[in-house]
DNA sequence: TATTGTTATACTCTATAACTATA
DNA sequence: TATAGTTATAGAGTATAACAATA
């Protein structure tokens, strides 16, 4: 296996280092499952969790995902023109858009989550059960761990 | 802590999603380490490249970090235009660039690389040392995975 | 005042194709 | 022919500032 991935010098013991790389490995594959869907990690994103929470505004979603209120609206203009989301005024807000899937929306995140579950089974091959179970565990942590101040 | 950040669906047992928020997560943690430095990720991971390996080209300094020769070019100009490193003619072969560290390329590896410790020490506050060892052993392990067919 | 969605904008990262000069 | 570096370009992710409508 190619030497030249060893020779990183001081960036050996960084996890920031191995994270991104790990994260561009998944990244690259994913993107490659999902071919001929046309979609992306940030949709599918989006497509799980209003499945989860209809009638959710985009602003919730975007704070669910780590994504920007103005990065939101061409990604929700996406969806939309896809048919696989529909939007509608909020009555009891009328600032917000309600989000809800369509037919098509939940047809496509149940087809993509099995790619991406094949994707995943794919790249954690080498690992064990246990092993993935630390993983997501040590993730989450680092995820929600405590902002610096306060 | 946000209630907000639980309600991710399907997403929830999904390692690519959770790799995608903790590299995110550092990755704005470490722009923030560096700030008043000039310097991001992937030109701190070049110079660390070039002092373990000096005398390499560019291309090769590619291969290791995973970045496209194409986009080599404008990250080493960077780097000669801050006066970090170096570029001479191979003499051995003249298609390419031997790169080295300038002194204040030294210098600067060395600063950065204390910022980037006290950076990951924050962000894995939470884990122990055997658990961030175990953390770099399986991000290890994906990234130096079997390719899926051959 | 604060919030929702929007527009405009900018920077970075990543990717491909085509070119040159050397090997 | 293959490789090193380059140029041009395009798509995607991410960030901020400012605005209108509504709360």
């Amino acid at each position: 296996m190619s030497e030249e991935q060893e020779r990183v010098g001081a960036l050996g013991p960084l996890v920031g280092y191995h994270l991104r790389r790990a994260f561009g490995a998944f990244a690259a594959d994913f993107a490659n499952a999902m071919d001929g869907t046309g979609m992306r990690q940030v949709l599918v994103g989006i497509l799980a969790v209003v499945s989860g929470s209809p009638g959710i505004n985009q602003g919730a979603v975007g704070r669910v995902l780590g994504i920007k209120r103005a990065n939101m609206v061409s990604l929700i203009n996406e969806l939309v023109d896809m048919k696989l989301i529909e939007r509608v005024v909020d009555p009891s807000d009328r600032r917000a858009f309600a989000l809800t899937l369509t037919d098509a929306g939940r047809t496509m995140l149940t087809e993509c989550l099995a790619k991406i579950e094949a994707h995943e089974r794919a790249m954690l091959a080498g690992l064990s059960e246990a092993e993935r179970a630390t993983l997501l565990d040590l993730l989450g942590r680092i995820e929600r761990r405590e902002p610096a101040a306060g």
